[in-house]
DNA sequence: TGTACATCAGTGAACGCGCGTTCACTGATGTAC
DNA sequence: TGTACATCAGTGAACGCGCGTTCACTGATGTAC
């Protein structure tokens, strides 16, 4: 079996366990279905009719299947940039060039947090609030990562600011979705969100009883 | 035009705008919907299929739509109960023989309402949430219920207990119905509920900053 | 008490709907030469 | 640079499903006599 030998290519050397880059048609598809998928979620809720999304983004449901091949896919190719935007935030926070107080940045995060939770009714609920029962294919566990952000900040302000030391950073995020699930509907008081977020902020800083 | 006269029944005298009260077979099939729709809304939640509840009630779907014309007049009838019986707690709690301070009895009744709203899933979500758009057939409105009873609690713990004064009814259930909804899902953490609903009442004793 | 009958309630097959999902086929892309 | 072709991706009609809802018909109930 002789093969022809053939010059790697100097730009993208494959390897052998590497996939072949996607199509420009494929790329550009699955970002139009994620774009659309984007907004349908925060209009009709994390159960938007698959088969409506792919009419959208005009593309028939057998494209969007061959991407997304269950709705958590999906939801989670959703959530990954605000999730990514909402890690880089907290990281900004933590950095020692933050003009905010360990406090402070806390509360800044969970504001924003609240306000991406809000905009996904609850960030895809379960997809954020139990554990991914498959990792998924995208190897981001929704929930994971925020947990693990939400528990840098709350740490640091235990320690350096004056928040109890018995919270936890699952009760803390848990208390957060909740405020987004109950106030996804009725859009009558527009303030009512951040003023119960206030609320759950003056309980991470009260003493103990 | 004579009329035959005819002597009134002497047990239930009819008087002309009083419905004829419903046949035995038609009470019993509606107790029997009500006793199986409870069941069936807290093991499968608000959205539960109208048309499984006729089944495991026995009946034909028709019999459901004949009592119950809307899913919210089931799931009003389902509540009627838990709600009354939420009131009716309130009541003894306010009362001067109660032997539970004003802020106890806060706590106290609270504590009963999360576990009641995590039955049925923020007891129905839109139906406890929202204002409900027709007042309903039972003239009754589970939303205006609710908060006039966690009213009532609230303002004496405002005005004898330690409640702070910026705090207002509306407010305070919807965090409750908020820990409710994100609690519902995934049976991990019991004892999680509990204690988030701890965190919330430190907030409503903490000082408005 | 017994019976005839009007009316109230139950039945369940059937309908239309939109959903998730599939798959045989068509078309677009990129590569080898 | 041009062309042939393998393969990757898109298409969209079609399927099965369960839902909410209806309605012509049957049956049960209670009342008048």
């Amino acid at each position: 079996m002789t093969r022809k030998a053939r010059a790697p290519e100097a730009q993208t050397p494959r390897t052998t366990d590497q996939a072949r880059p996607p199509r420009a048609d494929a790329r550009r598809n699955r970002e139009r279905i994620v774009a659309v998928a984007r907004d349908a979620f925060a209009e009709l809720g994390p159960d938007a009719s698959l088969n409506e999304i792919a009419r959208r983004a005009g593309v028939g449901p057998g494209t969007l299947y061959r991407h997304f091949p269950h709705r958590s896919a999906l939801l989670t190719a959703v959530l990954k940039d605000r999730i990514e935007t909402l890690c880089a935030r907290a990281d900004e926070l933590l950095s020692p060039t933050s003009p905010l107080s360990p406090d402070e940045a806390l509360a800044d995060w969970l504001s924003a947090f609240l306000a991406h939770a809000r905009v996904n009714q609850g960030m895809g609920g379960a997809l954020v609030l139990e554990k991914t029962a498959t990792p998924d294919a995208l190897g981001f566990d929704c929930h994971q990562r925020i947990l693990e952000t939400a528990a840098g900040l709350l740490t640091r302000a235990q320690q350096q600011g004056t928040a109890r030391p018995d919270l936890t950073p699952g009760d803390l995020v848990q208390l957060v979705v909740g405020i987004a699930l109950s106030t996804t509907r009725g859009t009558s008081d527009t303030e009512q969100p951040d003023r119960l977020l206030g609320l759950v902020l003056n309980a991470v800083h009260a003493h103990p009883n």
